[in-house]
DNA sequence: TATGAATGAGGATTCATTCAT
DNA sequence: AATGAATGAATCCTCATTCAT
């Protein structure tokens, strides 16, 4: 895992340090995610991430001015990453592939989710966490939330309305329920499950059916 | 929104300490609430709690002997709560209701769902937060769920699902689906829009149908 | 010199502190003294004055918010009582026994400045390091001198240069030439001979004699 | 200003370390002299003088083994300067001009002296404020006032009570005298009022003979 | 029982200094 | 010669907890 997780810091890290990440700031890194993840941000402590990074405690603020600093450059880029290839790369493929039925759609976000939460799940883990005590994740994280996610999914809802998948109830609700769906479906998976068994296709494909069907249109409703 | 904290503290606190609550102790638990709930349990000071108890320091650890035990005093009954009267009082009386659909029950549930999370709102947002770093907490609610939550949860699929109202799939991923969007519905209405519009009614009417439909046997999952 | 110390500490403190002032809080306050005058406030440590205080660091911070607090606390009822008693005790007497000489009066003032630097010493040189930096500090001396002093003293000159003992120039360069020698004279004997021989009448009575002399009134300076 | 600076630094930096200054070290003086002038030596950080310098914190220890040798590198040569040239340069040329009055050597010291301040008032201002801390400083500079300043004076002052300009008291009582009121002058003009208004050449004249007229031989005082 | 002063370990952060490059 | 990353001791300050009153 250490070695995955060097991968997508390294990543993250460029994402918006504009360049070099040195071997340090990755071990610094490192620790401070671990940490924060085992702990909490507040009940963790400097030392303790300097001494498990194997590094001298003023090492890291030289890297990062305070320790909140440090927290942010491992979440900022998440919440960055969490809506940005989402909508950017899978989603416009999706809706321009005008063929593809709501079912397919949900499969693919379901698994990219699943994914997503893989591969960042103990950062995810500290932004949930920490989220309610940072005013600036919170803002940070709702703009883009309003700005990128919620747009395009009203329309992707509405197309899918139009071809008659989804029943024509308030695009917002339909949001909310197909995303509670989704990500208790992600959460469960990663947080309580994570290493317990779990059988990713079958209930994959169950999720996606009950949304599918749970959003169709039916006789009963359609007529009201 | 003080009264009303005070009479549930109060019979939180009866719950497992049995008997006495004074004042001193009532005021001490509502500010830990508070400050709790504001800055979480790790950045949150006794001294704080004892200045807005009106208290001193020391009158805190005379009834509590650690901030930790303070913490659980106010956890440990909210747990019980969760489960406890759940399942005694509200469903039972559904189960033997024989005559009721599968959706009344939901409906019921949901309601009473949303009523107990808008008592206990902080408490539960403290539990929330607590729970990953508290093994206790975690063991007890596990041990809760599993013990009482689940089973009969289990029994009141199967005898949905015999009386052909919820389609023959593995009822723990049915509990899966339902918990996810009741819950989802319940944190939504009281973290995310605990102040802003939200037509409780149509909302809850359309969480219901949603699961329901989205549970329901339908010809093309049967013939699989 | 410690007991003499701990009654104008004493004084000191509750004059601003109304009331109380305990045996530990006179042992953090003298070694502050201590501390401050020895090292200076920027290299004196906390932990050194709770050392010599024989009191835990935090003790310390019971009694005054930050280390600058307690630098506070020592330094500005100095300044109160720089101005204070020296005008309204002293002066006023002397305004008002109309028949003394201006001889008198510097003799008087030299006499009671000389004691209250024998008083104060120590914080007196704290308050000198230190005003530089503090400009919280140097607003409050700036303002004590010129709403009390100058106005007072400038009516003193005025009265003697009335009764022909001083000549007719502007008085804030009599007051400036004044109190260099007065000052200089307190400063010289208190730390540069704190410890050494020094004839104080002697001294005294040769700083009086230059200052009526330098500026009595005299022909050629008159008719010019 | 900083041109002017730059110019005196050469120098001072010549005189003790033979040679050659190179402009980096310039830059770190003239860093260092602006911030422990704005801070005190022990409120700076090198780190911000580096950063002032527009050198890297590394550079300063290249030059300078400790913060305390920066700090002897601008005070040391400024004590050589304050006592040197007054007496070597000027005052010799006073001393065998054998016609000049009291008056006039007044007027030539208090006017050099002036000069002597503008030049060096940020390094002064350093000095005053470090020397209470510094042993070493301490000592040479009592070194030198002792063995160079203080006998010359004493010599000066014999030769125009001699002249019957200077009353017959004490030679150290004149020069604490005489020294209290040039000092308190050029304080006075360049700290407080450095930049605001101040008549010069009627200040001087009226610091001159407030001296020359207190120290005047009397009728009252001769006959004791 | 309640107080609140006292504690001292532990917190984040700064800083002069070193050293490999 | 110059750099600037790394160090780790030391800094001010906070906090849960204790205990004499």
């Amino acid at each position: 895992m250490s070695e995955r997780m060097d991968q997508w810091l390294t990543e993250l890290v460029r994402l918006n340090e504009d360049d070099r990440v040195t071997d340090r700031q990755l071990s610094i890194l490192r620790a401070a995610v671990e940490v924060f993840a085992e702990k909490g941000f507040a009940a963790a402590s400097t030392s303790e991430i300097a001494q498990r990074a194997g590094v001298a405690e003023g090492t890291i603020f030289r890297h990062y001015k305070t320790k909140k600093d440090l927290l942010l450059s491992i979440t900022v880029p998440v919440i960055d990453e969490f809506v940005g290839p989402f909508l950017l790369r899978d989603l416009d493929t999706i809706l321009t592939a005008q063929h593809e039925r709501f079912e397919d759609f949900l499969r693919a976000v379901l698994f990219n989710r699943l994914q997503f939460a893989n591969k960042y799940a103990q950062v995810l883990r500290i932004l949930a966490q920490e989220i309610p005590f940072h005013p600036e994740l919170k803002a940070q994280l709702k703009q883009y939330v309003t700005e990128n996610v919620l747009k395009r999914l009203v329309g992707i809802i509405e197309h899918f309305q139009e071809k008659g998948e989804i029943a024509r109830i308030p695009a917002p609700t339909v949001i909310r329920l197909t995303v509670s769906v989704i990500l208790s479906h992600v959460v469960l998976r990663h947080i309580l499950f994570h290493d317990a068994p779990w059988q990713d296709d079958e209930e994959i494909e169950m999720t996606v059916r009950f949304i599918v069907q749970g959003l169709r249109p039916d006789a009963s409703r359609d007529q009201k």
